[in-house]
DNA sequence: CACGAACCGTACCGTACGGTACGTATATGG
DNA sequence: CCATATACGTACCGTACGGTACGGTTCGTG
């Protein structure tokens, strides 16, 4: 397993310095501030290298997303051998890193950006960026999963539904209500501590629930 | 417990009739095609009477949202005795609904509208998407779950966390992925039966879990 | 019938955006 | 030192939107 996601200088130093501009644009004022103008003149570039660029404005959104995909590295682990334990903490680790990526500030404008607009023209952004945000976070959740599973420490039919129970426990509605501006959710170490135990009463085998507290 | 959140006709029928034309062009064609004009036209109305009615675009937009979340109606249950079985069936119904409502064309068009805006403004149609459109459902199913209780069914020290927590397993991220225009994610009758069985193995007490199949 | 209120349709205004064109500066290479 | 390419800054164009104004029409009421 190495980085084959790399895909390193897609864009030129120079580009990917506007694309942050525009990004940083993006997350103080919403679509509405991400104007043509208003990133050549945060960014010191002319429009015309813009379209040259980019080609047109969705052109220009798409390269910010590739960007931001682009500058998210999950580090891979690791042969380390698992324990109840270990599994617990990787897990929650994974956790905690999953609510923080959702919250922040770059995703959230983008995620907004791209489901604003999902409706008109065949959803381009959404699938970009499910497609390049969402598989890092996957792969690496995956790989947690199947770890535990070779250990003799999670037990389950189907890894993929799996992944997406743990993804419902420990997100639930937060990134909607993230999405939709709800202010003070940022209690993320509890969450994921609730979380990862009820994926784990549900998922572990004996070996880790000999290890849990006995339900309430 | 009557309906109180009934506000019966907050608008004249011929404004609800407008506002419903408005809701469908939403959801044709997304926030770029519900222009003033366009709304107008559509609804063989004046742009004056718009803003007479509804103040500005904003008004308009808020309006269509206490519109819509008039419309729904949650049938409140019903003093029916609780057995294990129908605890079982009362929260497959919930979760169908609940899929059934995120999925929706004007649910996820709204919620599209207010998320492309909520960074902007204090996120004030997100705030009033969460209160109004949120309320009816969340009431349901904390019913369902207290009743649950009440019968000896479930146990959990939280009410609100138990909630969260079928929320996750329900909708994980299938409601943001709905939003952002992800194609062929209709499959809701066997995720709502899997959430369902996960959150009663959490939650459920020794009755309940005496009367499902074992662990795979 | 007469009067007024509400409303429709349309025309209009200012603005701001996406996209293009052009003149100039900087740098690179022979 | 010149030539060419690249990019900056600005000015410009067409369009389309939000919001307003106005004349004509319907409809309810005394």
């Amino acid at each position: 397993m190495s980085v084959d996601t790399a895909e390193p200088s897609e864009f030129s130093p120079r580009q990917n310095a506007v694309l942050e501009q525009a990004l940083q644009l993006l997350v103080d004022g919403g679509e509405k501030a991400l104007t043509t103008s208003g990133v050549a003149r945060a960014a010191n570039c002319s429009k015309e290298s813009l379209y040259k660029w980019f080609g047109d404005r969705d052109g220009l959104l798409s390269a910010m997303i590739a960007y931001q995909a682009s500058k998210v590295r999950t580090f891979e682990r690791n042969g380390e051998r698992l324990t109840a334990a270990s599994l617990h903490d990787h897990v929650v680790i994974f956790a905690r890193d999953l609510l923080e990526v959702l919250a922040g500030d770059v995703s959230l404008a983008l995620n907004r950006l791209a489901i604003g607009q999902s409706n008109r023209e065949g959803s381009k952004l959404g699938k970009l960026l499910l497609e390049r945000g969402r598989r890092q976070i996957d792969r690496r959740a995956m790989a947690l999963i199947d770890a535990g599973k070779r250990a003799g420490l999670l037990r389950f039919a189907d890894a993929d539904e799996a992944y997406h129970t743990l993804y419902g426990l420990v997100v639930s509605d937060l990134h909607v209500r993230m999405l939709l501006g709800e202010p003070g959710l940022k209690d993320t170490a509890r969450q994921a501590e609730r979380a990862v135990t009820a994926f784990l009463r549900l998922y572990g085998t004996d070996k880790v629930l000999a290890e849990m507290p006995v339900l309430g």
